[in-house]
RNA sequence: GUCCCGUUCGUCUAGUGGCCUAGGACACCGCCCUUUCACGGCGGUAACAGGGGUUCGAACCCCCUACGGGACGCCA
């Protein structure tokens, strides 16, 4: 048995905690059948995946406990797609089905498939490929290939009828196959999309099971046809439930924090960060609450998988954070942990420059840099007082701001700054005073180091964190200002 | 809009036809412990989405409706 966990580094690099509960689940599922647990970095974005961001979800994988047999097998630019004898593995799948007629060349550009596609939605009729370039004439694409017109390889599906196929936890599953679309193989440059990369790996790695998060349903019966059109044995499927947001959506940064590197920096204890996990749609057949990886991987079950979407309760998280902490830490072990959590070389080092010109003694030092090994900052309405701005202004620049900040794909110095400043441009502010109210939300005060500077030893998910938490406090945004707030954010003219 | 998946306290869940007057946990409330606060202990409020079937018997099986979510990319 051999099962494989896909993860995609986010665009912003930061490693969410919706892969860690897929890859504790195949993990998991793994241990108790005693197979093999391969990882793979699937990306062929070229635009998406750095060495960076790569390195980053595997060291947070790796702090949650969650280890692998093989891999990181990586998939994406930086990986061997590009130059090795992988790349090609691909081309000659696709060349393959394409002799076997099961797919076919497209030149249709993408102009033509947004104006397409425009005409769906205003028609209200089913979105898709319409099969434009299905019946070009052979003479037609050879000439097309020789003019080297950029083109992508769909896969051809059959027009009736349906597609069934099984889910461990669900039973069988019927879809129209008029709902599925042609589906794009190869991209114009000359990478395999996901559904084909998938396919061919999973059946040349031998992989027997696959785990992964419930959006893919709609596409199994693409994968199913693919192995048909291949002659190869479909995995067995397994689509576990989708982490949600309090409002029930799918867990997104917009609405909570996601990213592992914040439950690091708020100092939740790794053992209690995957045993909450491992509650999210899983019990233990005692019910217990608290348990760790060895127990679960030992009494792990599929039958015991529920299938609402269960909300990511960062309440219940902090509970049961507690009671690791209380009943599994020595004195020994408690201080390990916390020297391990922030009182440490790594951490310290970049926070040294910002506040040693400023500090006269070393008991200095906690007043000016307390903001860094706190959580949520306890603060008043009374702090965010301004000569010049009102409340109200006040508010929809934390607003604004906030907007901006979910919205950068890289967190450094190198975008914050520039687009701040280009918000307080359009705000027909001077950038000192659309900083007071981050100055306040972040550090705490106006008394402190610079605040760009902060967010980014803090990362982008407690920065947020910290500025919705100020928004919060000065009252939130009634549903009609927020409409309000934003069209007006839209409607703001940018440099 | 079309299709798919789901639905037990506010939240995480137990439950696989009789043990259900529906159990546990978080949160909330009350009491106790305590120099404070927490921890801990005890107790309380609170749920089978609705309607039809099947059955001697339904939270559990079937159908319909409602609600929620997801998918519909040259992203994964």
């Amino acid at each position: 048995m051999t099962v494989r966990t896909r993860i995609a580094p986010s665009p912003t690099g930061d490693p969410h905690v919706g892969t860690a509960y897929i890859a504790l689940f195949n993990l998991a599922f793994t241990r108790q059948q005693q197979g093999k647990f391969i990882l793979r970095i699937e990306d062929t974005d070229q635009a998406r995946s750095t060495p960076e961001s790569e390195q980053m979800i595997l060291d947070s994988l790796r702090w949650l406990g969650l280890d692998w047999d093989e891999g990181p097998d990586v998939g994406g630019p930086h990986g061997p797609y590009r130059q090795s004898e992988r790349g090609e593995i691909y081309a000659e799948h696709s060349q393959q089905l394409l002799d076997n007629g099961h797919a076919f060349r497209c030149f249709c550009s993408t102009e033509r498939l947004d104006e397409l596609r425009k005409e769906q939605m205003t028609n209200k009729t089913q979105l898709g490929y319409d099969g434009h370039c299905l019946h070009l004439s052979q003479e037609e694409v050879q000439s097309r290939l020789e003019n080297r017109e950029p083109h992508v390889v769909r896969m051809k599906v059959p027009r009736q009828g349906q597609c069934k196929f099984n889910d461990m936890l669900r039973g069988e599953i019927e879809i129209d196959w008029a709902q599925v679309d042609m589906q794009v193989l190869m991209k114009a440059d000359g990478m395999p999309t996901y559904h084909l990369a998938n396919v061919v790996d999973d059946h040349l790695m031998q992989i027997t099971h696959v785990l992964r998060g419930e959006e893919w349903i709609s596409s199994a019966p693409k994968h199913q046809l693919l192995y048909d059109y291949f002659g190869w044995e479909m995995p067995q499927l397994c689509h576990m439930p989708l982490l949600r947001n309090p409002d029930k959506s799918k867990l997104s940064k917009r609405k909570n924090p996601t990213s592992i590197l914040y439950y690091q920096r708020m100092g939740f204890m790794p053992e209690a960060l995957l045993n909450y996990l491992g509650r999210m749609g899983w019990s233990m057949p005692d019910e217990r609450e608290k348990f760790s990886r060895q127990e679960m991987f030992d009494a792990f079950d599929t039958n015991r998988i529920s299938l609402g979407g269960p909300v990511f309760d960062v309440d219940k998280l902090r509970w049961l954070n507690g009671l690791w902490i209380r009943e599994e830490l020595d004195v020994d072990g408690f201080a390990d942990r916390v020297k391990q959590w922030a009182l440490n070389r790594d951490y310290l080092l970049p926070i040294v420059p910002l506040i040693q010109p400023r500090v006269e003694t070393f008991s200095d030092v906690m007043p000016l840099a307390g903001f860094f090994l706190v959580g949520m900052l306890d603060l008043d309405e009374s702090a965010f007082e301004h000569k010049k701005l009102e409340r109200d202004q006040i508010r929809q620049v934390l607003q604004f701001a906030l907007w901006d900040l979910e919205a950068l794909r890289s967190w450094d110095k190198e975008s914050i700054f520039p687009t701040l400043n280009q918000l307080a441009a359009a705000l027909d502010l001077k950038i000192r005073d659309l900083l007071f109210p981050l100055f306040i939300a972040i550090c705490g005060s106006t008394a402190s180091v610079s605040v760009i500077d902060s967010m980014v030893i803090l990362g982008p998910d407690l920065s947020r964190a910290r500025v919705r938490h100020a928004l919060n406090v000065l009252g939130g945004a009634s549903k009609k200002e927020a409409k309000r707030w934003d069209k007006e954010y839209r409607a703001l003219q940018r440099g």
